[in-house]
DNA sequence: ACTGAATCTGATAATCATTCTCAATTAAAG
DNA sequence: CTTTAATTGAGAATGATTATCAGATTCAGT
């Protein structure tokens, strides 16, 4: 069995949940969708494959992952929520392309140091963090499409 | 005239936009409120001063603040966008308390200057940047209150 | 100041992601 | 095998935010 499949039985045992096989098939997906997921393209992905799991149960699945630790919940400001696996896995943080949406992942230890210190120094105990730094890929600052006034505010007409 | 509402007009006549009294009192309601503060909240403390300025022109006010740099939009994970006047001040970052919603903020420039090093790094063009570190403040982790299976996943009944 | 054209506003409908409800099903403990 | 409590799917409900639209307002050009 696999070490994420263990540490989802030992939550839910921990917790008086059940082991079912929805669960074992959203983490099975989960894990091989291997991005930044949002519950409605797992869902999606599910379904192209045969299965027939409600949204409801992917978005109760995915929250039940977050609670034990599997998973952690991202916004990157496009108003869907994204799940992460983390488990097992190098913390890293992002940087967002506003133009393409590209992600690129990044790791870097002095900074989390100096998010410590941050920490100590106000009597803070922290369990997460997130770090995203905004702005254009290297392909977006290359060529940046001109936008009229009203596109560029985002309205219609 | 403030320094606020010369950048605010400068955006406007740039992009043939109006001033208009609403935005002006919108824009006096932010600088004074101080604080990470909702478009609701900001709408409910207008309205006890007797402004009848509509929750969407709040809104799209807060929108155009964003769009001409005065403002930034943040998302703290309570599921509502929480607007910070960014302009004349010092950038900061957040420590989050996920038990009492307490919002410290706090500087820290090696960080800042580590982050351009990794946005170099990867030809990444930075226009701003979201640090967030969640946990337990000083207070809540004094005294944390137990809660039942039920309560701590978030269920009712 | 006056006019015309474009933008703004308030009220409310619409949207969209997410959560809730509830009856039927299923897992697990005894 | 029974009992009990958790889980599920479908769709309704929610809540924050945005779109719509008719009337009001601003502003550039006269």
């Amino acid at each position: 069995m696999k070490k994420e499949e263990e540490l989802l039985q030992f939550h839910i045992s921990k917790h008086h949940l059940k082991v079912t096989k929805e669960r074992s098939a959203v983490l099975r997906a989960f894990i091989e969708s291997g991005r930044h997921v949002t519950a409605e393209e797992l869902h999606r992905e599910m379904k192209e494959k045969g299965s027939s799991i409600g949204l409801a149960t992917i978005y109760r699945t995915l929250n039940l992952f977050c609670e034990c630790g599997l998973a952690e919940q991202r916004q990157f400001g496009d108003g869907q929520a994204r799940y992460e696996l983390t488990y097992n896995v190098n913390h890293h943080d992002h940087l967002v392309c506003t133009q393409c949406n590209r992600i690129i992942e990044f790791e870097n230890l002095d900074i989390e140091k100096l998010q410590e210190k941050v920490a100590k120094k106000n009597n803070f105990t922290v369990y997460s963090h997130k770090l995203e730094l905004y702005g254009l890929c290297s392909e977006c600052s290359k060529a940046t499409p001109k936008k009229t006034e009203r596109q560029s505010r985002g309205l219609k007409g």
